[in-house]
DNA sequence: ATCAATGATTGTGC
DNA sequence: GCACAATCATTGAT
């Protein structure tokens, strides 16, 4: 303060020239007196008046200390600062005043509702329960696991929040600091310069605005970090979980006894995924509203098809061992319902006898599947709609009370079902429509049901 | 450490 | 919105 004053003093062409306030002032109490002069008196004072200021330099410390007192301590000083003041706000300031009231910034708005939603920002430990108890709830509700999973990320979360929290404080601090300060300095500077409150106030909220900014960084760091970690700990890829095998084993046995429309419903789906309590250990973090089951068994399937396609040779063996299974368990199915049947007079089969094969005779069944492991189409195909049939082959067997040994070694799998251009789209053949014309095994049992 | 298997995602076309 | 194809990222066996 007493450096400025001197500055003043000290260079008073400078200060005149900022403050015009300043020349007057700077007037002695005996030139301020000749007021009432004539022309010639003016030019005298004018005179004077100038001389002053081209020897104000010449003059002591000492000097200017008196005439800055004398300046502070002139009875008019009050009224012409409250009247500059008044000027001022009328002027320039009013107009920079009205634009500052500026709507929140939709930027930062964001920010905030994500750390809010994060559970960063908000009340303390609360918030963060929140959010884990969240993630929880999005990940399907998935028991020990999922906690021990999200165990790490809330850590880490939590440290995130500690360290946004803390960042935030000092900035808080540092901004409370800073505007005292600059509010006592111009507090302090408001004695020897035209103040008006409404001046300190503008400068105050320029201050938060800077600040602000700062915070607004500090957020977009805090979200950005946020973002990673989410996407490190919540990422389905990165949590991948292989099927427990009884899971695949299910998945495969449909998928292999539907190999002509490997393209299970909505509703198939739904039970394929309760079978496979696939939810249980599987992908998780996905919406709320997300069936993540469904989505897992379409991924299942989406995946299957696409690589059995591709390479169906590598398939064989597993479509084997899924076609024998299915066989096997028709067998049984089969064999029941025949006993409880009670047939009698094993006739012909129906017209369709020429997809049949000799069910109870699994064990040979068996044997020759594992004999034609080169030809597995047939045999896949065979044993896979095998399941498909028990219904309508109980139906069958019921009403013909027979079965026909139709397992000939030579029925061809077209990979039929898979279209000229590998899709199973057009191999939309109706169930049940054997034509004549086909290999003795070609079963088509399109079980789109 | 390497590599095949595999669940999930992304981009594209219908 | 679904299916496919390509791809990513992880798992598990070697």
């Amino acid at each position: 303060m007493d450096d400025q004053s001197r500055m003043m003093q000290t260079h008073p062409g400078v200060s005149l020239a900022g403050h015009s306030v300043q020349g007057g002032m700077g007037l002695p109490p005996h030139v301020q007196g000749h007021e009432g002069a004539d022309g010639d008196g003016r030019k005298q004072d004018i005179g004077d008046i100038l001389h002053q200021i081209m020897t104000i330099t010449d003059q002591s410390l000492d000097e200017a200390q008196a005439k800055k007192h004398a300046l502070n301590c002139h009875r008019m000083k009050p009224a012409l600062f409250s009247v500059l003041c008044e000027i001022k706000e009328k002027t320039g300031l009013s107009i920079r005043g009205a634009q500052e009231e500026e709507p929140p910034d939709p930027q930062l708005m964001r920010l905030d509702n994500m750390l809010l939603a994060e559970g960063v920002s908000g009340p303390e430990k609360g918030g963060g329960a929140a959010a884990a108890a969240a993630a929880a709830a999005a990940s399907g509700g998935s028991g020990s696991d999922n906690t021990a999973e999200h165990s790490d990320y809330r850590a880490k979360l939590s440290q995130i929040r500690q360290i946004y929290h803390t960042e935030l404080e000092k900035y808080e601090q540092a901004c409370n600091e800073f505007t005292t300060h600059v509010m006592n300095l111009l507090r302090e500077q408001s004695r020897t310069r035209p103040i008006s409150p409404k001046e300190i106030e503008r400068m105050v909220s320029i201050i938060h605005r800077k600040f602000s900014s700062i915070q607004m960084q500090l957020k977009q760091s805090t979200c950005e970090a946020v973002m990673i970690l989410r996407s490190r700990f919540l990422d389905a890829r990165r949590k991948r979980r292989n099927f427990s095998k009884q899971a695949t084993e299910i998945l495969n046995e449909y998928f292999y006894s539907h190999l002509s429309n490997p393209y299970p419903s909505e509703e198939a789906k739904e039970e394929l995924a309760k079978k496979c309590s696939i939810t249980v250990s599987q992908v998780t973090i996905k919406g709320p509203k997300h069936k993540c089951s469904e989505h897992t068994v379409s991924n299942w399937f989406g995946n299957k098809r696409i690589r059995y396609k591709k390479n169906i040779g590598k398939f064989q063996e597993e479509a084997n061992l899924y076609a024998a299974k299915t066989a096997v368990n028709a067998a049984h199915a089969v064999a029941a319902a025949v006993q409880n049947s009670q047939a009698n007079s094993p006739t012909t089969p129906t017209s369709g006898s020429s997809g049949s094969f000799n069910l109870p005779n699994s064990g040979d069944m068996f044997m020759n599947m594992q004999n034609l492991n080169g030809d597995s189409y047939q045999v896949s195909q065979v044993g896979a709609n095998v399941q498909s049939q028990v219904d309508s082959l109980r139906h069958v067997i019921n009403q013909t009370g027979g079965y026909s040994d139709g397992l000939g070694g030579n029925s061809l799998y077209s990979p039929h079902s898979l279209s000229a251009n590998g899709g199973w789209q057009d191999a939309t053949t109706p169930s049940s429509v054997t034509s004549p014309t086909e290999g003795p095994g070609s079963v088509h049992s399109d079980t789109s049901n």
